[in-house]
RNA sequence: GUGGUUGUAGCUCAGUUGGUUAGAGCACUGGAUUGUGGUUCCAGGGGUCGUGGGUUCGAGUCCCAUCUACCACCCCA
């Protein structure tokens, strides 16, 4: 033990407490997943790099983890590369594997190869750990956990409005107050396609993507820097300062947009999905944010991103449609729409929030205090007795000092214990302790099974 | 990946312009209490001062590098 053991960079162990708080939150997404009809699948933590790379753009590929080839990884690797620092090269000639990313992409990869198995549409839901080789911060992590719910084969917008109903009702769970922000990628295209610019959207939307971050001056700066003309600029600013409430700005932007194709469409889609959510009584907010651009550039329809109220951290969970993601691992025409819940980062609004309930802590209910051999022998079979009967129950396993057995049933919150010695073995009564309270009395198997 | 802040006992932190043997609280272990925890009292264990170099007669303290956590950018859950 010369030097403490550690682990990886943006890496944690979780506690036993934790757990039981992860637990918890990952078991309120699943009831609710499965209520809505969706079915879980697992993929590799590992996938081809020709699976992942190229997914997420530039910086996405960066930012993917690498698995070094087994054996000799150098035998498709040249002096000459290694001469030229070929980084890109020789990155590919040693490494073929990497961990994945996220899960949607895995999850394209799956829809792709087991097509002839798959009833379509397919409700899915997966909840694993993904990988990135970010820099870490707070609530920002190098492995965390995504539970991802899509469904796939289906263009309806009843989906879209099937997922913000899941958002909801996850949330309602969990008594954590969010809001929804709604925008359609057609939305921000149309926005291009009427200044004129349309092979920068991924410039545009990125700059406007911060707008509630850098403020408008900083936002028309980097445009500026973007190369976009002072013209255009000018004719994006009305979008950008597009306020009021969801019908306010629906038709300000028809004003404002209905002209271009794609904003057209955008508009309608998103007048249907509020249409919709009308006459359900969500507790979430919903609120259309037409800066809203999320990165990842394979989302063609609604995005969706939910944000914590009185905490910031960042979006615990978001999502969007994507049509042809499928279509690059071979399967064109498949539309899909889906979200991911970050569950790491609701875990740090909720501990920052203390809405996790108390009794998510549990362990057993009942403690034996261990006197003896013999004593253990007769406890033993109290211990069967309650285990039996569905109460979790442990004996204590060495015949310590009642104050060490006490104590430990006090700092494991075992609310209950019983003592069994000679006097309770003989009256086949045995001693029941209330932690909370102290107080304690003799009672029968039958009388305990019945109080407990 | 770029820039900044940080690190002393299991935890939270003191530690003087560089100067003997690095401290406190909490936690832990034992005792007061041989069948009673959470309160109290007493005693005890525990540190290569993140790691590696350097400056100095002498470094927890100053300098450099590196790692970690945190913050901003980038990006994102």
């Amino acid at each position: 033990m010369a030097q403490k053991p550690s682990i990886p960079k943006g890496t944690r162990d979780f506690s036993p407490v934790e757990t039981a708080k992860r637990n918890y939150i990952f078991d309120t997404v699943k009831s609710v997943f499965r209520k809505f009809g969706y079915q879980p699948i697992e993929t590799p933590a590992m996938e081809n790099l020709s699976t992942l790379l190229g997914k997420y753009g530039e910086e996405g590929d960066k930012l993917l983890f690498r698995i070094l080839n087994s054996g000799d990884f150098l035998k498709k690797v040249t002096d000459e590369d290694c001469k030229k620092r070929d980084i890109n090269k020789i990155a590919l000639a040693i490494s073929e594997k990497g961990l994945r990313y996220d899960l949607t992409v895995p999850f394209a990869r799956f829809v792709v190869q087991h097509r002839n198995d798959i009833s379509f549409p397919f409700k899915r839901y997966q909840i694993q750990p993904v990988w990135r080789a970010d820099r870490p911060q707070k609530g920002r992590y190098r492995e965390f956990y995504q539970c991802d719910v899509d469904v796939v084969g289906s263009d309806s917008l009843l989906n879209e409005v099937e997922l913000i109903r899941i958002i909801d009702d996850v949330f309602r769970k969990l008594n954590v107050n969010v809001v929804i922000k709604l925008n359609n990628r057609k939305i921000l295209s149309g926005i291009a396609q009427l200044i004129g610019e349309e092979e920068r959207l991924t410039d545009i939307t990125v700059a406007i993507d911060k707008l509630d971050k850098i403020g408008i001056e900083n936002v028309y700066a980097e445009l500026r820097e973007k190369g976009l003309s002072e013209e255009a600029i000018n004719n994006i600013e009305p979008f950008i300062n597009l306020k009021g409430n969801n019908s306010e700005k629906l038709s300000c932007l028809k004003d404002l947009l209905g002209v271009t194709p794609d904003g057209n469409k955008g508009i309608e889609e998103l007048e249907t999905v509020l249409k919709y959510l009308k006459n359900l009584d969500l507790k979430a907010e919903v609120e259309i944010d037409q800066s809203l651009a999320r990165g990842l550039n394979y989302y063609t329809g609604a995005i969706i991103e939910v944000k914590a109220q009185d905490v910031s951290i960042g979006s615990i969970c978001g999502g969007g449609r994507y049509d042809n993601l499928t279509g690059i691992f071979g399967l064109p025409g498949v539309s899909g729409v889906g979200v991911s819940f970050g569950a790491d980062r609701i875990y740090d609004v909720m501990t920052e929030l203390n809405l996790f309930p108390k009794e998510v802590a549990t362990s057993s209910k009942v403690l034996l205090v261990n006197f003896g051999e013999n004593e253990a022998v007769h406890s033993l079979k109290v211990l069967n007795e309650l285990q039996k009967n569905g109460i979790s129950a442990e004996l204590y396993p060495d015949n310590a000092k009642m104050k060490k057995q006490m104590k430990y049933a006090d700092q494991k919150k075992i609310p209950f214990v019983i003592l069994i010695g000679e006097k309770e073995m003989e009256e086949k009564k045995y001693t029941l302790k209330n932690m909370e309270t102290g107080e304690q009395s003799r009672l029968s198997i039958e009388e305990i099974l019945n109080f407990l």
